[in-house]
Order: structure tokens, then sequence, then C-alpha cells
DNA sequence: GGTTCGAGTGTATGCGCATACATCGCGGAG
DNA sequence: CTCCGCGATGTATGCGCATACACTCGAACC
């Protein structure tokens, strides 16, 4: 690690010009052969590597994409790490309180997705997490780090992405799409809770159903929700005849509302906005001696892999998380390509997946 | 999106020098109240965002932690991201095939430190999956990107990785502790090992048992293995009394291996160096209407996510994966501020966590 | 034989910022 | 009243690279 070589000492030692190695990097085909291997002779010997900080300075662009989600840390001690004392090795019973929320999946899923296409495409993948106060710095910080962002919705005040989209393209993944100036990815939500609901409602014949909502601020819910109406209508069903409960997407919210429900009556579906709202649904149901899907058939919305190893599983509509995190990250390309273009929207298609809580007929 | 304001435009607007710009970023005691106030009146309506390019160069560091990891790209198609056409929405049964690999639930996690610590420190963090054949050209572009540079163990080869030490700082993931000039990161995998595995010889009192090692080329495998053989020590059993075989730490090698084994015969205990291929002995074992714990205890290491939800709930030994990933970035900046340090090895502690297929005596 | 042209290379400049150093103004010490 | 010290600000420079432009040289052309 003593100081790193620059293209000065690349040059000086193979003899040509730091243009010419700066050539041999950007434009290879234009070097002559012999020349290009006398220089990365060079750069092996010295140990060149290419300031990406200098070139994003002379290139203007630093060919990395930001992607910014919902933070996380509140549920990570801010203790120091520490490391093992001795080999005493403790043994515990649970680790319950250590269950990763699915929340989290979903994104990892969409990071994954993002990771991929960005390095397919050249660009470097830069990751940050919303921290509840230093949100703004944050946000300021990492767009003056890429060209392009892509946001989680709902993590960013509106304001702020304005702020930073007079800089750089910013795309918003998986809110609804709304008519403003920003570039959106997300799922078919409203079609894919009309093409459960209407399975329920009608391939199973069961009228007698709740639908669980989520957050009131949520575009997506509000989607799914619609999407449900849309079934209700399908089906000449009257909105009044079915209650719509609201919960706040959390496996514990799910529960809660399922609790307050069963006290009431026990309807024959309950259709949920989203996965973690259904598994503490099903807590409850499976708490009560419920049996699903015989007494109760209960679905959920987004296909995170905790669903899939319930018991019973969690009947669904799977999003496309690996094909949001792309699909972000192409839009932005698209968009540095042709900063013209007008706002796009893309919405990726959903798949209606029947498992055990809501079986096929 | 007009071209980005600068230094320059914000001094200028504002009545006063670049100097005193970048100060009331880098260091805003050392500036009065009331400039401070306008040049930040200045910024906002230019719609200012410093240049993380300009300042990289400037200041010789990037404020940027790199976090490199096994690639999974494989599995996605090269295909161009499509949008949904129209509004019809499939119905499938089951999604198996989709089914995210367990791996990459444990990268999440690491990553998932990673970035909680980085930014905690100020740093921000880039990631990036080794794509097979590209991987060296992908790792240099990294390095150049910057400050320091955490990789998980086996994904980069040890020549590349010391080319890019000689750059910055990187530290070595969940590998053995090898007496190399790089800084590892691992957890505690002997301990942990020999304490499970004590508890299944001891405190079960079972001795009839198979070990299922992973790759021979894991370092982490090789720990964990010799920690089972000092559990074996510890009882007084030879170890030409128990078979060890081996296997590749997939969830279809454990099935494999445990075809395999019970075809010969049935031991009342298989230990697996990883869940993952516990999981694949459980697929066998439920298939052949073996009861687990009843006929056979079955135990895993790693304590991802599936082992919570795997029928029966796996007992495993569970790594701090969310530590790992910070006590990497807390190994880079720690080296960052004194690169003089000699190479440290941290270890996490790990747990014994009991479930189903081991349960408490 | 001179001219043209293009491939290959060198020279010069600027990207936007941090920072060492210089400067300025002001209050207190002498 | 002068001098010093210090806080606040300005000036000048360089970080390492990309690239526009200039230049060289040999081959093709008339």
């Amino acid at each position: 690690m003593a100081k790193a070589p620059t293209v000065y000492d690349v040059a000086e030692r193979s003899g040509v010009s730091i243009a010419t190695v700066s050539r041999v990097f950007r434009s290879p085909a234009t070097v002559r052969d012999d020349t290009r291997q006398r220089v990365l002779a060079a750069v092996n010997e010295l140990g060149y590597v290419p300031s990406a900080a200098a070139r994003g300075l002379a290139a203007r662009r630093t060919n990395v994409i930001g992607l910014f989600f919902p933070g996380h840390d509140e549920t990570v001690p801010d203790k120091p790490v520490d490391a093992a004392r001795g080999d005493t090795v403790p043994i515990v019973d649970e680790d319950s309180d250590r269950a990763p929320d699915a929340e989290n999946l979903y994104f990892d899923e969409v990071l994954r997705g993002a990771e991929i296409e960005a390095w397919r495409r050249g660009f470097a993948l830069m990751v940050a997490a919303g921290r509840g106060n230093a949100r703004e710095a944050l946000v300021t910080d990492i767009a003056g780090r890429v060209d392009g962002l892509a946001v989680l919705a709902r993590t960013v005040p509106d304001e702020l992405l304005a702020y930073v989209a007079r800089r750089i393209p910013v795309v918003i993944l998986a809110g609804a799409q709304r008519a403003d100036d920003f570039d959106h990815v997300s799922a078919s939500n409203g079609p894919g809770m009309r093409t459960l609901a209407n399975y329920v409602l009608q391939d199973h014949g069961v009228h007698d159903v709740v639908y669980i909502a989520g957050p009131a601020d949520s575009p997506d819910d509000a989607e799914r929700l619609a999407g449900f109406r849309d079934a209700l209508a399908d089906s000449g069903l009257a909105e009044s005849g079915v209650r719509i409960l609201r919960s706040d997407f959390t496996r514990e919210g799910g529960r809660a509302i399922a609790t307050r429900l069963l006290a009431e009556r026990r309807p024959r579906g309950i259709l949920c906005s989203n996965d973690e709202t259904a598994l503490g649904v099903l807590d409850v149901l499976e708490r009560r001696g419920i049996r699903v899907p015989e007494d109760v058939l209960v679905t959920g919305f987004d296909g995170i892999s905790a669903g899939r190893n319930s018991r019973p599983r969690l009947t669904t509509v799977h999003q496309p998380m690996v094909e949001l995190g792309r699909a972000a990250v192409h839009a932005i390309t698209a968009r540095l390509d042709d900063p013209g273009l007008a706002p796009q929207s893309f919405t990726l298609p959903v798949e209606v997946v029947l498992r055990e809580s809501c079986p096929r007929v």
C-alpha cells in the first residue's frame, strides 16, 4: 500500500505518454498491439489500478448506480463488534427474536437483480439504507457519487427526491404509477390481486370474505385494494357486502387484526394485501385450531420466501423482485443514454401462486 | 438535469470563495455562522450536490468500501426485462424452481451488516458479485473505486487479491484464519461444532453418528471437521468408530449423500457441516418415513433462515452473519486509520441453537 | 515526386474539489 | 499607539485521468 502508481508511472515505465496508457484501458482498439503489451506489462509490474475518482471527474460520469432502500439499523445494536471470548459456545433453545423480517428478504432480491443488471451494463452498484434522521445527508451524499438512483417507494420524501433529480435520473421502485416526473418500476398490483380474488370468489365460490389492506399511504396497497374491488364487481358483488380492514403490512399487525376479526366472527376467506399480514393471520388461525384451507382460505401478496415454508404454505401473488431490480437499473441506463426521454413507467407481470392456504379447486 | 452546479457556482452566488464553500461541507465549524447560512441558501437554490469524484480525487480517498461476494448471475436469464403484457395474470401451482438458495440468504445478511456499519462510519458501500469469467476485471474495477475491500473467502484467487492489496486493505470474510497478510473475519467454526457435537455425543448419549463434511477446499469446513474430531476426543471415542462422508454444501448434495448412506444403514445421528446439507438429509429422511428426532438426530451449521422453517426445524450452530459484515467493515476502517497494523484476525462467537431435529434433552 | 490520408501517438487542458499557505481585520497586550 | 495572535476568508495548486487537438510517419494515390 505504498502510494498507488498512476498513469504517469505507467507511462514512464513503458515509454509512452499518459494518453496512450489511458487509451489502453478506454479504447484498446486504437492502440497498436505491441504498444499495448508493453503498457500492460508495466501495469502489472507496478500494480497499477485506475482511479475511479479521477476517471469519474474527467469523464463527468462515475458509472455507478445507487440503490436506496428502507433502513433496518434500528434492529442492530450500536455496540462494537466483539470477537469470541475464549471457546465458550452458548447453547440456546430458539432464536425467534432473530428472525429476519420478510421485508428485508424482499429488498434483498431486488438488490440482487439490480446488482446483476448494473454490472452487466458496466455500472457499479452502491447501496444505502435509509437512516431515519440522517436520511437527507445520506441521500445527497449518495447522489453525489452516482449517475442515477433507484429508490424504494416511500423511503425518501418527494421533496428530497426532486432535489436529487435535478442532478441525476431517479427511478422509483414498487410505488404506484404516479403522474410525476420520475420514472417508475413496479409490479402489476391491481391485476394480480384481481385475478387472485376472482379465484377465491368464483373458482372457490367463496363470497364471505374479508380483505385486510395495508397502510393507507402505500400506493401499492391502494392498487391492490382497487384490484380487489374490481374482482368484487366482476362477480357482481356489492362492496358493502364485504369487510375491508386495514393493517400495517407486518406479521404482528396481521396477528392483531386477525384476533380482532375472529372475536366477532369467522369469514370463509381472508385476503391480505401482503404476505406478512397473511402469515400473521395464519399464526392466529393455527393457534385457535381453525383449519386452513378447510375452514378458512387465506391469501397474501408478494411471494416472499417465508410464505413458501409456512404451515400451511401460503397462496399468494408473486412479484418478480429480481426483475424489479433489473428493470430499475434498466430504466436508469435508458435515461442516461437519452436524457430527453419522457418519464416512463414499467409494470412487471406477476403470477398467482396457488399453495395450500388456498389450493387449486 | 442541466449541468450540475459546482462549488464555483455556489461561491459566486453567495459572494464567497470556493474554499469557503468547500469548508461549509468539510469543516462547518471554521466558517462564521452567517456566512454558512448564506452559502447553504445558495446551495439550496442551485440544487448543488458535491461531486464525490472530485472530492475523492482531491482528498485521495473515496470513503467507499467494497464488498465482493460469490456470483449468482448464472441463475438469472439474460433476457431483457419486459413489462406486463396487458392485464393477464397467470395462475400457477407452485414455484419451487424459484426458491432462493440459502447461500444467498447468508450473504444478504452479511451485506446488511456491512451496509449498516459502513454508513455509520461515514463510508458508502459498493457491492459486486463475482462473475465467473469477468472476475478479474470486476475486482480491479471495484478496487479502483474503494478505500478497502471485503471479500468472501474463496471467491477471488489469492493472486488477484494480492494484486489489489498492494493498493487498498483487503479483508477476507468467513475463511479460515490463514497465516497470510490479509485481515480475516470469521466465525468460531471449530468450537461451535465441537459444542454441538458434544451435545449429541454426551447429552443425548448418541455415539452412533455420521459426519457429513463439505468441500475439501473449504477452510470453514476444515475447522468444523476439526471441531467434530475434538468432540470425539472429548468423549474418548476413536475416530475410526465413526464415518465421515464428504458432500458439497448444497441441499441436493445432502440428498444424494443421505440416499447413499441410508442404503447401507441408519445411524442414530447425522451431523452436517452446513445447514443446506442437513436440509437435504431431512428431505430424504422424511421421504422414507424416518422420524426426526425420534429415529435420527440431525444437525446443521450456519443458522440460515430456511432451517428455522423446515420440518422438523433444524438444530444448528448459528453464525452471526450480520456481525460478520460489520466486523469486516470495522477491520477495514481500522486498517485505514492505521495502515501499519499487523494482519488481524477476528473470530466471532457462535451459538448452538437447539430446535426439533435435535432437541434439548 | 509530391500530395493525401489515416493510424498511432503525444501535448495540453480541464474536470470539481480539498487544502496549504497567504491575507485580512480585529481585539488585547505591551 | 503599535504589535501580536487568532479567527475568518481568499488564492493557488494539484489530485489522476479523459480527451480534443496537434503531430508524425508511412502507404496509397495521382
